[in-house]
DNA sequence: CACCCCTTTGACGCTAACGTAAAGCCATGA
DNA sequence: TCATGGCTTTACGTTAGCGTCAAAGGGGTG
């Protein structure tokens, strides 16, 4: 069994990106003017690595978990910091990062708690109804 | 022991709210008019009670979730339909919705992980330094 | 009465995150 | 050769979520 056809690959053009992530290319172009991708070019055109690829899962990501791009330019920082032997204050906000991450983890099994307990209330009522 | 101040009160004005939420009175009004506060009115000063309170708790939590105020209001009315028996089409939509939160759950662990794995690799590059 | 503080609505301003032309360059194929 | 299609940059448009006056109206106090 060979590796799947993506990860196979080591060069991207910006459609194949936005196909496989379903995103438009304007978006990925809106990424790299704000400093979170920084491809290789050709020309004028651009050429994306697997690295790059795996920086844009990371940016779709924190786009799911509702963060800025400012603040996932921050979080793609670290892990720059972390290849980059810039030990030296990495600690520090990678322990602010994650102290704001587990407060979101709290509320968001709070709300799936709640919503858990509303279908449950819901599944009763059904069921008197019968 | 009697109840904690503000749940013993139920009438609420436009700056209690923004004082004890650390929103501003603006935020507040834009909710409103959003459709997702309804206070009374006594002449056309806001009256807000218990329940227009509790509706903000669950507005400001979306928001640290990354909800869009639409979101939200779909949110809420998953509450409102639960008060008001409208079992039918609820327990759909609150399904819909538990599983788009718990793929964020997903994500949220995920990144937890991550960065929890970046801080252990940190930390043993200060001791072989140390 | 004058003053201050809180409230209201209305309107304009602002940033983020793109969408949407517009116009040009380059390669391919009939 | 010319059309087609994908790539580029530049630039203006758009929506959400408020911030920030502006103007006006209570309502209590000295």
């Amino acid at each position: 069994m060979n590796r799947s056809v993506t990860e196979s690959r080591d060069l991207f053009a910006i459609a194949d990106l936005a196909r496989e992530f379903d995103i438009s290319t304007r978006a990925i172009r809106f990424y790299e003017a704000k400093g979170l991708l920084s491809p290789e070019r050709v020309g004028a055109t651009r050429i994306f690595r697997r690295r790059d690829r795996a920086r844009l899962i990371l940016i779709l990501r924190g786009k799911r978990l509702g963060f800025s791009l400012r603040d996932i330019s921050d979080y793609l920082s670290l892990y720059d910091a972390n290849r980059s032997q810039q030990v030296h204050l990495l600690t520090a906000k990678v322990d602010e990062r994650l102290a704001s991450l587990e407060a979101q983890l709290q509320d968001l099994q709070t709300t799936i708690a709640e919503l858990k307990e509303i279908r449950k209330l819901a599944d009763e009522r059904l069921d008197k109804a019968g």
